[in-house]
DNA sequence: ACCGACGGGACCGCCCGTTGTT
DNA sequence: AACAACGGGCGGTCCCGTCGGT
């Protein structure tokens, strides 16, 4: 790898909190400038604009989640495993995210869902990425007649983000674990009861 | 001061949408001039600030919702029904929001919690009431023997917030009632197998 | 005298501290609006312009030094004492000036040297004016064989004026008055060696 | 930085004659523009904001009028030739000052004295400069025994200083230098009579 | 590959003045 | 006579992006 594709990489590093804490209309360059210790001309020769570089901000801080996803999920053996390993992340993200700042996805789709369909498509993807997996265990789970017959996975995909994302928002909205808590919680009796067979 | 506070209110009416849409941040006072029609001396006759303004085009925002729920929540006898109201106002949040550009409570406290305690400390504020609400519905369900012994009304509130507001940001980031719809119906599933008696 | 006559002296006296304290550029119309109590409309019911107001503000400032001289010189009797008078009311200028502020004359001839015309010929006409005062009294001294012959009132005008308003400046600027004593005392021996026949 | 540090002199000896003029209130960053042919981008690559600009173009100022100051003294041999060439930098001041708009130190001081106190600490400290100069003129006048003894150095500085100053203002406010020549030959009959043994 | 200098313009806030209303 | 409401525009500051230099 080149100096140049390393001091590229670095900066997304350095910039994904700021992004992820600040938004794309909330940081300017003078922060990616603080953030990195680059000025403008080392920036603008890695990333033609300041959207090019908050893009692949994103899309580094959604590879994060996504990596912590993929290390609990593979060494899980059953579906449930699988589902409460992808609850447990958020209860990270909240909590202690691996990208300071919350979870990338929510902070850019409430941000960007009216303001920047661009960045917003960027979010569509990965959040079907995380919808997949989701769908996939449930899948192996009706395969495996782990899960009970009749389960939409799609149904379950939403179900699951839609509780961890708002209990995400809310602990830190409180900066309260409590609320991630609860939702893991509900989830987790949500699986023992209403997905097992 | 007839005249002039007719036009505060109207600024604020008029502000509100934009605020919820393009965030605090996002929102110029260019955009303020545009959605209002007044020039700058217009507007800061009213307020001082353009945060001053986003405050209570945020309180406005917030109260427009909390109304909704008064309305439909009044009406209601049993427990079960309130909590179902609740919910039903969340899917008008997504797909038809009193005020455009989703929920202002979820909007807010994504933009603010790491970059304006001030707007945050507004959003915490009417979040409160909104558990409240739900407190309230869960502690007459108990009073009135309709829930089962043992069930914490906080518990329940941050279930039913997350669970919704999670929803909202589903729908609203693929343009498709459908999640806020999976989420109301998760929840309608909870009340009947896990709260009721 | 009718009241809006009133209330425009108000106006004047109490806008002539902050004109002398903070200039004429340096003032603006919310000044104004604080140091009387009045709203805009209220103001320019009274002046044109804050231009307008301003002049006469300087005018005003010019007559209550102006007053103190009249008041001193008229009682004394001989030359010589008129001029230590003139001195004196110099020293109060410095330390305790009849308008906050220091020397109306000094502070405007400085500011609109070479920014306002309008402004530095009302400056020129007060000067004069007390210029007179001085050459007034030296011709009575000379009259009076008081004082040596072959003195020319306009020098020791220039000089009196020159050394005292310089003392201002200082004594201001260090915030002591040791500067304008000197001043005064640098004159004092003037008279009494240079002037006295 | 070669280029840089160029441009950032010139933009400060381009507009030190105009806040020598116009004060630091009655110039705007336009009249800056305009004066130094670059646009408000350019300006503030090399100061931080108009003050730190205003404050340097002061010192930049003052530093030219030391100069002159300096060259006539270190040429001079005795206390009272001295005292003379300080004299004479003033009469240039006022008729043809080494930045225009006359004596940045007066015009400053009376400025900034209620009304800037970070601009009024600059000037204090040029001030002390300049009186240190005349005080150590007066120091070698008693050490030589050129000047009879018990004369107090700062005594005669607040005197010089305060006459030229005042000579300078009258000059200007008349634009006729006769009053800084009055004042000049003040000073100059008060060397013979007063200082001298 | 990185920095420095600069443009052109948008930002929010405030300016001064006018108008309509009470 | 006083004020509230508003316009039109300038205030200083900071924005993002370009380009030349090293």
């Amino acid at each position: 790898m080149r100096k140049g594709e390393k001091t590229r990489e670095r900066i997304i590093e350095q910039t994904a909190p700021l992004f992820n804490q600040k938004g794309f209309f909330g940081s300017s360059l003078s922060d990616v400038m603080e953030a990195t210790g680059l000025k403008k001309g080392g920036i603008y020769n890695h990333f033609v604009s300041k959207e090019e570089l908050a893009l692949q901000a994103f899309d580094y801080a959604a590879a994060c989640v996504s990596e912590r996803l993929s290390l609990l999920l593979t060494e899980r053996q059953t579906a449930v495993e699988r589902l409460l390993a992808f609850a447990s992340v958020f209860r990270d993200l909240a909590i202690n995210p691996p990208v300071p700042g919350g979870c990338p996805l929510l902070n850019t789709a409430i941000e960007s869902d009216d303001a920047h369909p661009v960045l917003r498509e960027r979010v569509r993807h990965a959040m079907d990425r995380w919808r997949e997996r989701i769908q996939n265990a449930v899948r192996d789970g009706l395969a495996t007649g782990e899960f009970r017959k009749g389960l939409d996975p799609d149904v379950v995909a939403s179900r699951f983000i839609a509780t961890l994302e708002g209990g995400v928002m809310l602990s830190r909205l409180y900066r309260d674990p409590v609320h991630i808590h609860r939702a893991v919680e509900f989830l987790t009796e949500y699986i023992q009861k209403d997905l097992c067979a």
